[in-house]
DNA sequence: ACATTTGTTAACCAATTGGTTGAACTAATT
DNA sequence: AATTAGTTCAACCAATTGGTTAACAAATGT
């Protein structure tokens, strides 16, 4: 076997460089920052990952594959769009209380370089909104809910999740609460905004 | 008098400044750049702005003094809460397609800085959602509309309105459409979006 | 035991980048 | 015409930064 530093060292540097990326950025962040954190020499970090661009990458997919399986709950899952929402909603903003960097993270970089993600798009388990897309047309038929766009209906429920997370310091500052009471509006809203989507769309 | 050239580029400067910060970031940018946009040479921007952080500045007032009084249209109109949804909604929508990098850039640099609004909220003008509180709790009282928190509901219409622009190239792929399709979806939720929150909240 | 591979470091390098300087240019003012 | 004040530029500078190198240390295999 190799030295067993070897794959202590791998991973923890990914840990570093997630951190820092995720915090700063592609271009906030530095090597020797990432070195610092990960308490190693510099040149280490060429040595696992060549160049900060495959690290970025590294860290990047990383990310991602964190974020799809949540996604894929709501997409996938065979109840009801009430069920679905109400658990997905609880759900995904319990992940992102435990993840508060990552979706503004995955948003930020994709805006920087959008066709970035036509690399995970290969990759298995990447979101499909087919299945769900269905479901709302089929709902609607049997009367369910009320006529609305699968398209819109998704953008909607992403947007009511995800947004008070990636615009905190603007929301906070135009509401005018401190960081207590931030965490708890987005507490009240696991229940809150399934609610606020059940009622707009519930026959 | 001075030389009239330079009220001519200052502005060029802060033209160029804001279409380079704006898609790039301040970490992004670079000052051989925004000159290059400019066209003039790089000395002139530390001439007319003397370093990159009072130019990157004087972008974000800019751009900040062009978003707040969008968001007073709903905080501080007289009418009814369903028309000020309705008239945000669609004036919101359609002014964020002019000048789509704005929010995003707004969100973005107030990530990396977040103490950088309060330079703002000194401003006259600085958005203040009391009164919109207000209006909720009274419209609540009367069985207009159902029970929510002002701040939830400012919560859920920002998130509506803003989110599919900052997470564009995300959704985009999700829902997997291209640029023209993307388009006339965001058109269509000048509506679909006021629609969706009225269904909600009306009683 | 010894050679080879793998892991780690300090020092170094070339390119980039924000910022400065001093001279040249322009246009009012005297 | 000379002076003056503001404007513009080419060249330069120091610091930062991603990346490399060469030597050394620690495992591993034979």
């Amino acid at each position: 076997m190799k030295n067993k530093k070897n794959e202590n060292t791998e991973s923890l540097i990914l840990e570093a460089a997630k951190s820092i990326f995720q915090t700063k950025g592609m271009n906030g962040a530095r090597m020797q920052e990432i070195a610092n954190k990960a308490s190693i020499n510099k040149a280490m970090l060429h040595y696992y990952y060549r160049s900060k661009q495959l690290l970025f990458e590294a860290v990047f997919k990383n990310a991602f594959s964190l974020l799809a399986p949540q996604l894929n709950t709501i997409l996938n899952d065979d109840s009801s769009i009430e069920e679905k929402v109400r658990n997905f909603c609880s759900n995904y903003i319990s992940f992102i209380i435990k993840h508060p960097y990552l979706p503004n993270f995955i948003i930020q970089e994709l805006n920087r370089n959008p066709n970035f993600i036509l690399k995970m798009k290969d990759n298995i388990g990447f979101p499909n909104t087919e299945k769900f897309k269905k479901q709302v047309v089929l709902e609607i038929e049997k009367g369910i809910i009320k006529p609305i766009k699968g398209e819109q209906l998704f953008i909607n429920i992403m947007a009511l999740n995800v947004f008070p997370f990636v615009a905190k310091p603007l929301i906070q500052t135009l509401i005018d609460v401190e960081d207590e009471e931030f965490e708890q509006i987005v507490e009240e809203r696991k229940t809150e905004v399934a609610d606020f989507i059940i009622n707009s769309i519930k026959k």
